[in-house]
Order: structure tokens, then C-alpha cells, then sequence
RNA sequence: GCCCGGAUGGUGAAAUCGGCAGACACAGCGGACUUAAAAUCCGCAGACCGUAAAAGGUCGUGGGGGUUCAAGUCCCCCUCCGGGCACCA
């Protein structure tokens, strides 16, 4: 900022934050005890704050200053009301960034990582953010990810962590697999120009299935969640409730059966034909030996993956080949054609339709293009009258032509009939998922090394090359250093022999490494749990203090973590509690997602170059303005569109508050009182309390609560003249400053510092308690009531505060400018609402 | 296609329970101070009609309908924008 030469007038100063900023944040940053919990056992009401943990790519961006200047206000506040108040912040330091840094600049990704921290934490505490250091997690070091492993070995001993072989997502980019999380539209989800190929592999998975229902119905109690991330996730979850029915294949000399999903079991006698999808076993099977078919399925699964390619699966067309062969409806013994089907679906529900054109309107199509029959089984009414097809029916439709169950409503009919099948032994009810278990191995260096390694020769009970888990006392199983980074495929662990070549721990022979590490995703499944108990070397933490912290007051980030991150730390939450390790059910009581911050209309990214550096905005403006702004500009939940004139206003209002506030201080540090004069500023001053106060008990509007400041800075601005002369004695102009003061602390943390001091209050702003609001002092003496004619604004008439209806109602009609309205006209009504308005109703 | 959001001045927005639409800012314009500029301070500012200037009037919260004494807010229909899900049987 240029220097200025005007001189200052007596007891005031110029507001420079270049200043101000570094000299409170040297004193915050010797003094690790300042933003420290209390323990878990002082018997304080507690505030777990929560925002979410970083990726250290090196740099802060507007959207973590935006995330973390609502967090800090938040916590601030929560200190300032007497709340023991946990707000740590970490590192989610694993992952490809490293490696591919590692690879471009030849530096290790330890250190490339290590040093990225150091500087985000530099930007953090320039920043002025709350952090308690001394709680610090950074996942990539040993103290944190061996209680991975150590988590990994309990899930393992449970059950819960298997290995299979199976389709899974490859990212060609990442040269690994990912989880069917991180695939968006069939594209990675850190690379949007990368298709994600399937390949077949043998890998560790976390039986989240397990956890199906509970995550879906844990939704419904989550109501301190946006309604929008519960819906991603019950979409997610999938959850859907049908029944399977077997069919035997006609004249089949092998006994050969197809199992269907259906969820409209009651619609069985209007199935024309029985669908497959190309990968079905049956299908391969038939392939097997019969020359017509097999050819037709190549052709199949060779459009499926052409289309997988151009990115485009949804536009493929739907088509089908008839197999030739018949299957036995059980219900009826009908037999009708089985097909190979595109558009079926190999790992939803069995892989198998049922194909009732009548009542489904894709099965309808579908009949539609190949001439296949439709029959009607359910109406409207028994009558069978007159309804389009296809007719779904669902709720209010009735059965026909259905055998026994003619006459039975749907919804009573697919009842009774699984319950049919499930007598007869050929059927029953089930419940399928869309969620599929979570596929945690990557081949990848920069990440958490799974504890299991492979006995070479075997030994009782396990294989030659079966998997050993590690015993507890082997951990931390440590990510070598040295390892040379690489594009080729394969985990780089796999070519570090002293590494992968082990022994047995059961029987001493040789043995070797998984060479696979755990999906990032782990770690940040539990890492909050770890802040409660950071240092502790015994355990992932002690459950005395997790279950006090437990759950999270208030977590807040971005929505694009819906049904990643927020999915697995709400499945590792349930088992970590069923490892008895918790008590809570779910990790986080409320959660906030805010806004992306947007410029020039787009989200900000290198590639639009619409980028604006924080660093940059705290050179020119201060922490205060850059984080100010960040909470001004939109309410929190809403994008906020960054412009930089903003972030100048708001600096332009700190120099207002810094001017008038150093012009006061001596006279205001005399103390403060709340009677003898000064009774506007005062009234101000505790409205302005009452509003601020409420945003945050509330709806977290910090735009309109940091309005509602500026309208006081105003009117005390508006003063000077009645504070100079003494008309507002010192008293309260005390009052006033404290008041302001504290109000600010949580958006403007170093200003609010300074002037606490100026003014001598003694002890950290921050620490002190939160003005209370006084009734009496904010209440008006009188009340504008707007006069209304048929709606529509006449006057505004002054009445004395608290006034009653009929004074109210006298006053407006007694108003020159209602009388002159009501010239020649009749009143029919006067309504009037007390403290509110008057409405003449007139003809 | 389905499910969530959203649309208010030149701009960001406010109006929290159906009760004065546009608080508070940004940009703009006019003025004071200054040799000048910056900074600061004061004032103006939804649109249209009207007036010498006033006074005054009309319209106005994406569009159309409705409920009500009163609608940005509630109900019905529609348009556009953003996001999520989508061959899920």
C-alpha cells in the first residue's frame, strides 16, 4: 500500500494490516496453549468444529479460504460462548499428486509432499485460522497410517476385508484401479478426459455392503445434513426390494436354471419372454457349443466396449438375440422365449429379467422392435377397461388373467405370490443394491502398505501363495523411501525386493508382500477420531476422549465429497463402533456444505485462467479484508462470485472501525456502563448484538450480520460530534467499542486483536466473553407503522413503542395524507396488525 | 427422463413467521477538501410517466393463473440456468 503523507489527526492512526497481521500472528504462533482444547474430562460443554482436511497440492485456493474463514468464525464464536472447542486440521497427504510430481521434477514424494504442507500451514497461520497444532495429523507418516493397517487387520479378522478376483476399474492415467466411487460417467474421477477401462483382477474390498441398510436408514435421523447429499446417497445406496424367481430351461438335459430379479413379481403372467445379459454364465455356457449364438454375443460385448470407449454407454441402442431355448414360467408353467439382451446389466440384481411388455415401459419397447407378445395382466379395475399400455399401475391397479391371484390388488399380489414362490421352493424375496463393495486396493506407491503378505510354500490351514495377515506387533509395515517412481504398470512396491521378500509369520518360511496400497479414501475415513488423540503411540486413539468429542458439532465442505468421502467415513464409523473402539453411530451431527467460489462467472481453474491467488489478496488487502469479504460477499451455502472491489470495501470498512476505534480507545478503555446518555448508539450497539448473535445460532448468514456491523460503524461514525462534545458519555462509548470489538473477532481476528488491546481488555478478544444483548437497551421508543390503502403504501404514521390497536388505528386514520386518500370513498375494514402495518380496506 | 437447488436494480445481495421490495456493500454520478491526484467526508441513485424544479402518478422480485385485506414469500402450470442420478429390472 502507498505511504501517505497526510498527517494523522491526534489519537487515531492510519489501518495498515500489512503491520498489524504479522505482528499478532508471531504472538499466536509462540503460544501453542491459545488455541488448545481443554481435555475431554474438564467437564465443559464441548464443540467439535470440523472443516475438511486438504489435499497439500503446495498452495491454498479461495475455495479453502472461503471453507476455512466460515469454520474459524464458527469456532471463535463457539469459544466465545464458554464451549470447550476441538478445530484441528490435517493432512490428506497420500496420493497420485506425489508421484506425478516425483516424476516431473525427480524429488521424492515424501519430500515433495512434506514441503507442501510446510508451506500450506505458513499460508494457514497468515490466514489467522484457529488451528490447534498440537493435534496435527498428516496421513502419509507411519504414526498415522500404521493404525490403517492396524484398522485393515481388525476388518480382516471380521470379515469385513476380502480378496477376490473380479471386474474392476482401471484408470490408464493413474496406472491403477479405482473404486466405482471414483468413476463419474465411465471417466476417472481426477482425469475427465480418461476412460476407465475393466479389467480383471484379483483385490482387496471392504464389505460396505454389510453396512447397506444401516447407511440408508442412518440418512433418515441425519437431519443436520442437507437434504441434498441424503439423496445422493440413498440414490447411491440403491436400495430396492423385489423378488427372485427361478426358472428351469426348457428340455434342458443338464437341469439348467435362470434365476430373474423382479421388483413386480405380481406382474409374472404377463412375462413373454426372459432376458439375459451378455455375460451371464447360461449365456457363455450356450456360447460354449452353439455356432449361431456365439458369434451374436461377440458381437454384443464388442459394441458394449466400442461404446464404453467413445464414452457414450447411455446412447447405445437396446438389442437382443433369441437363444432358441424356452424357459418354464413357475408360476403357470408357460414357456417363453430366453433372450440375450444388451441393455441387461451383469452385476445389477442376477444378471436375468423377466420381460413383461405390458406393465414396464422399456420391456414394452423393446417387445415393440422384435415382435415379441404383450399381454395384459393388470387394469385399473377387474373389468380390465380401458388404460394405455404400457400401464404401470402400481398403487391402484388390480390383477387379471393371473391364475389364482386374478382379482388381487398389486400390492397385496406381490406379497402373497413371493410368498408362493418361496413355499415351492422356487423363489423368494430380496433386497438388492446398487452399492458394491469398496475396492481399496491401488497399485500405486504414495499410500498406506497393506499388512498381509503371502506364504510362499503355505503351511497348515493356508496354501502355497495364500494370503497371512501381519500380526499387530509387525506394524507399521513402512513404505520404503527409495523407491524409483515410474510410469510402467504394476505397483512400484513390487520392484523393491527388500521390500516385497519376507518371511512367514506363522511358519518362518519365505514369503512375500502385498505390494498394493490402501485407497487414499481410508484414510480420510477416520482421520477426525485421530485429532481427539493425536500423539498416542498404543492406539488409533483412546475412546474415553473420542467418545466425548463424538460426534462432530458442525462439519463443513464442499458437496463434492457427497458420496465419496462422506459415504466411507459414515461405513467406517459403524465399524469402528462395532469394534467397540466408539459409541456414536455416525461421525458428524451436522454437516454444511458451502459454495464454490466462482469468478467471471466460472469456477476458478488454471485452464480458464480465472484464478485468484489468496496470497495475492492478503498482500494487497490483509487477512482480515480477504476473509471478511469471503463471508460478506454471498451467504455461505450460496457460490460467491470473487471481485476484488469487494475485497477493497472491506477493507476500506476495517479503516473505518480501526480509525475511529484508535480515536476512542483511551476515552472507551475507562470502562463501560449502560446508563446516563448515549441511549441511540446503545439501542444501535444491542440490536446489532441481537442480529449477529442470532445468524449464528442460526442460519450462519454472515453477510447480513457483518451488514448489520457495518450499519453500527455507521452510526457511531454518525456521532463523533455527540462523542467529542461529551453528549454521549464515556460510559458508553466504552460499551460501544467492547461491543463492536468482540463482534468482530470472529471475522476479523488480527484487527479485532490489535483493538482489544488498544483497548485494554486484557487477555485474547477471542477468549472473552460474547457481548450479551440487552432488551431493554435495544428497544425503540417508537414504531413507523405503514398505512396501507387496498395494499398499496399511503404514510407512515409514528406511534409510541407498544402501542395498541386502537391507538394505532386512530393515528392512521387522524394522517392528512389517509384522509385526503379516503375523500369520497368508504372504508369497509381497517385491519391492523400491532407493530406491523395498518390496511384500509376502501370502495 | 427422474431428483435437488436457483432466477430480485448496472453488480454481489437483503427482506428469517404472508405485512414498507431493494437493507448493507460494489461499481457509477454530483459535491466538499486539494495546486492536482489519491485517500477521506457529504449527497444522488429500480424503471417509466409527469414537472422549470417539485409535488404526484403508474409499473416492478423469470412468465402465466390462483388464494388473501395484503404475495419475492403460499398453491397450480410453464420457461430458463446450475448440480446430481440415469439401460437399476
Amino acid at each position: 500500500m502507498a505511504e501517505t503523507t497526510r498527517g494523522v489527526n491526534e489519537g487515531q492512526q492510519r489501518y495498515n494490516p500489512a503491520e498489524i497481521e504479522p505482528k499478532w500472528q508471531a504472538r499466536w504462533d509462540a503460544d501453542a496453549s491459545l488455541y488448545a482444547a481443554e481435555s475431554h474430562d474438564a467437564g465443559k460443554p464441548k464443540f467439535y468444529c470440523l472443516e475438511m482436511l486438504p489435499y497439500p497440492s503446495g498452495q491454498l485456493h479461495m475455495g479453502h479460504v472461503r471453507n476455512y474463514a466460515i469454520g474459524d468464525a464458527l469456532a471463535r464464536f463457539m469459544w466465545m460462548r464458554g464451549y470447550n472447542v476441538l478445530h484441528p486440521m490435517g493432512w490428506d497427504a497420500f496420493g497420485l499428486p506425489a508421484e506425478n510430481a516425483a516424476l516431473k521434477n525427480n524429488t521424492p514424494p515424501a519430500e515433495w509432499t512434506l514441503a507442501n504442507i510446510a508451506a500450506m500451514r505458513k499460508q494457514m497461520r497468515r490466514m489467522g485460522l484457529s488451528y490447534d497444532w498440537e493435534t496435527e495429523v498428516t496421513t502419509c507418516l507411519p504414526d498415522y497410517y500404521r493404525w490403517n493397517q492396524w484398522l485393515f487387520l481388525k476388518m480382516y479378522e471380521k470379515g469385513l476385508a476380502y480378496r477376490k478376483k473380479s471386474k474392476v476399474n482401471w484408470c490408464p492415467e493413474c496406472a491403477t484401479v479405482l473404486a466405482n466411487e471414483q468413476v463419474i460417467d465411465g471417466r476417472c474421477w481426477r482425469h475427465d478426459d480418461t476412460l476407465v477401462e475393466q479389467r480383471d483382477l484379483t483385490q482387496w474390498f471392504l464389505r460396505i455392503t454389510q453396512y447397506a441398510d444401516e447407511l440408508l436408514s442412518g440418512l433418515e435421523k441425519l437431519e443436520g445434513w442437507p437434504e441434498k447429499v441424503r439423496t445422493m446417497q440413498r440414490n447411491w445406496i440403491g436400495r430396492s426390494e423385489g423378488t427372485e424367481v427361478t426358472f428351469a430351461i426348457d428340455g434342458c438335459p443338464d437341469g439348467s436354471k435362470v434365476t430373474v430379479f423382479t421388483t413386480r413379481v405380481d406382474t409374472i403372467f404377463g412375462a413373454t419372454s426372459v432376458q439375459l445379459a451378455p455375460e451371464h454364465p447360461l449365456v457363455r455356457h450356450w456360447a460354449s457349443f452353439d455356432e449361431k449364438l456365439a458369434p451374436a454375443v461377440e458381437e454384443m460385448l464388442a459394441q458394449q466396449k466400442a461404446a464404453r470407449e467413445a464414452g457414450d454407454l447411455g446412447a447405445i441402442e437396446k438389442h437382443g438375440v433369441d437363444t432358441g431355448r424356452f424357459a418354464v414360467n413357475p408360476y403357470n408353467g408357460e414357456l417363453v422365449p430366453v433372450w440375450v439382451a444388451n441393455y441387461i446389466l451383469a452385476d445389477y440384481g442376477t444378471g436375468a429379467i423377466m420381460s413383461v411388455p405390458a406393465h414396464d415401459a422399456r420391456d414394452f419397447e423393446f417387445a415393440a422392435k422384435y415382435g415379441l407378445p404383450v399381454k395384459r395382466v393388470v387394469a385399473a379395475n377387474v373389468d380390465g377397461e380401458g388404460l394405455e399400455l404400457p400401464y404401470l399401475g402400481e398403487d391402484e391397479g388390480v390383477l387379471i388373467d393371473s391364475g389364482a391371484w386374478t382379482g388381487e390388488s398389486c400390492l397385496e399380489a406381490q406379497e402373497k405370490m413371493a410368498a408362493f414362490a418361496q413355499t415351492n421352493g422356487f423363489g423368494s424375496k430380496t433386497v438388492t443394491y446398487r452399492l458394491k463393495d469398496w475396492g481399496v486396493s491401488r497399485q500405486r506407491y504414495w499410500g498406506t502398505p497393506i499388512p498381509m503378505v503371502y506364504c510362499e510354500r503355505g503351511h497348515a490351514g493356508v496354501e502355497a501363495g495364500g494370503v497371512v495377515p501381519l500380526p499387530e506387533s509387525a506394524l507399521p509395515v513402512l513404505l520404503p523411501e527409495q523407491v524409483e517412481i515410474t510410469q510402467q504398470g504394476g505397483s512400484p512396491l513390487g520392484r523393491v525386493e527388500g521390500f516385497v521378500n519376507t518371511t512367514c509369520p506363522v511358519c518362518g518360511g519365505p514369503a512375500r508382500r502385498e505390494t498394493d496400497t490402501m485407497d487414499t479414501f481410508v484414510d480420510s475415513s477416520w482421520y477426525f477420531y485421530r485429532y481427539t488423540d493425536a500423539k498416542n503411540s498404543t492406539a488409533p486413539f483412546d475412546s474415553a476422549k473420542a467418545n466425548y468429542w463424538f460426534p462432530i458439532d458442525q462439519y463443513i465442505g464442499g458437496v463434492e465429497h457427497a458420496i465419496l468421502h462422506l459415504i466411507y467415513s459414515r461405513f467406517w464409523t459403524k465399524v469402528m463402533r462395532d469394534l467397540g473402539l466408539i459409541h456414536n453411530d455416525e461421525p458428524a451431527a451436522r454437516l454444511f456444505t458451502q459454495g464454490m467460489v466462482i469468478k467471471d462467472g466460472a469456477k476458478m481453474s488454471k485452464s480458464k485462467g480465472n484464478v485468484v491467488s489468496p496470497d495475492l489478496m492478503i498482500e494487497r488487502y490483509g487477512a482480515d479484508a480477504t476473509r471478511m469479504y469471503a463471508l460478506f460477499a454471498a451467504p455461505p451455502d450460496r457460490d460467491l462470485e470473487w471481485q476484488e472491489e469487494g475485497v477493497a470495501g472491506i477493507s476500506r470498512f476495517l479503516a473505518k472501525v480501526y480509525r475511529l476505534t484508535t480515536k476512542y480507545a483511551e476515552v472507551a478503555g475507562k470502562g463501560s456502563g449502560k446508563s446516563g446518555g448515549g441511549a441511540d448508539l446503545l439501542r444501535t450497539l444491542h440490536q446489532t448484538i441481537a442480529k449477529v448473535t442470532q445468524d449464528f445460532s442460526g442460519r450462519w448468514h454472515f453477510n447480513t450480520s457483518i451488514a448489520s456491523i457495518m450499519i453500527l460503524v455507521n452510526e457511531i461514525a454518525a456521532n463523533e460530534a455527540a462523542m467529542d462534545s461529551g453528549e454521549v458519555p464515556a460510559l458508553a462509548i466504552g460499551e460501544v467499542f467492547r461491543g463492536l470489538v468482540r463482534m468482530l473477532a470472529p471475522f476479523a481476528p488480527f484487527v479485532s486483536a490489535e483493538l482489544w488491546e488498544l483497548l485494554g481488555g486484557g487477555g485474547a478478544v477471542f477468549r472473552t466473553a460474547w457481548p450479551a444483548a440487552d432488551e431493554e437497551l435495544a428497544r425503540e421508543s417508537e414504531m413507523e407503522i405503514p398505512v396501507q390503502s387496498n395494499g398499496k403504501l399511503v404514510t407512515v404514521v409514528r406511534v409510541a413503542a407498544g402501542s395498541d390497536e386502537a391507538v394505532i388505528k386512530a393515528a392512521a386514520l387522524a394522517d392528512e395524507k389517509v384522509v385526503a386518500r379516503l375523500e369520497g370513498k368508504t372504508v369497509v375494514k381497517v385491519i391492523v396488525v400491532p407493530g406491523k402495518l395498518v390496511n384500509l380496506v376502501v370502495r
